[in-house]
DNA sequence: ACTATATTTGCCAAATAATGTCAAGACTAA
DNA sequence: TTAGTCTTGACATTATTTGGCAAATATAGT
């Protein structure tokens, strides 16, 4: 799986000195469950992820966008159009937002 | 669901004048379970991604592309930043290709 | 309107994927 | 070594996805 956003975390954690023992308790994980999230092997659910950025202090816009990409990236990552595939996905939102700003 | 995949084939099937019946048939499901996959209720294995190509008479990267894309449509739709969402996979992608190019 | 065919929808069961815990192992630093 | 932290694997639990059946709703053709 995808590391993007496990690997960000894990430098903001370590910068900040705090052991993954704590984050998980305010998650109320399982340290191991923490340990698989900055690895890569779990993600991290949605609202997890507002939690982290408070207790990291960065802005969870960041946090949320990196956990995005590594949902999208692992959709992806084994075709071989991978960015073609981004471009229809592009397209798809623009043409989306044309529609709605009509209204 | 998003529905890039099925409208695609929709209109090829429409264009060849097969009924879903006669693809339901071959891919083996059910013509309830076909007709899910072209409004977008139901999401086609990979698989069948690609006997629907060689049915319809098109090139499977298409279709691949496109179901892939739907895949990446319903992750990032919900949010905000979506293409910023975009931006940073394909980042990771130029990432990627640069480090193994290496080899 | 009647018939036949095609498409669509709702609901349930089965299959699959994800998330989490426990227990044990590995790595550091003191 | 000891204590604390981190990591891994096997397994249980839960959530999501997929498919079928039956019924409802088009769509044509007569």
């Amino acid at each position: 799986m995808s590391t993007i956003f496990g690997n960000r975390i894990k430098i903001l954690r370590e910068e900040k000195q705090i052991p993954q023992r704590q984050l998980a308790s305010v998650l109320q994980i399982d340290t191991a469950t923490y340990c698989k999230i900055e690895k890569g092997d779990r993600r991290a659910k949605r609202e997890q992820v507002n939690i982290l950025a408070e207790l990291l202090e960065v802005d969870p816009k960041e946090l949320i966008r990196l956990w995005s990409a590594d949902k999208v990236y692992d959709i992806i990552a084994g075709e071989e159009e991978a960015t073609q595939i981004l471009n229809v996905v592009a397209e798809s939102i623009v043409e989306y937002k044309r529609k709605t700003a009509k209204i």
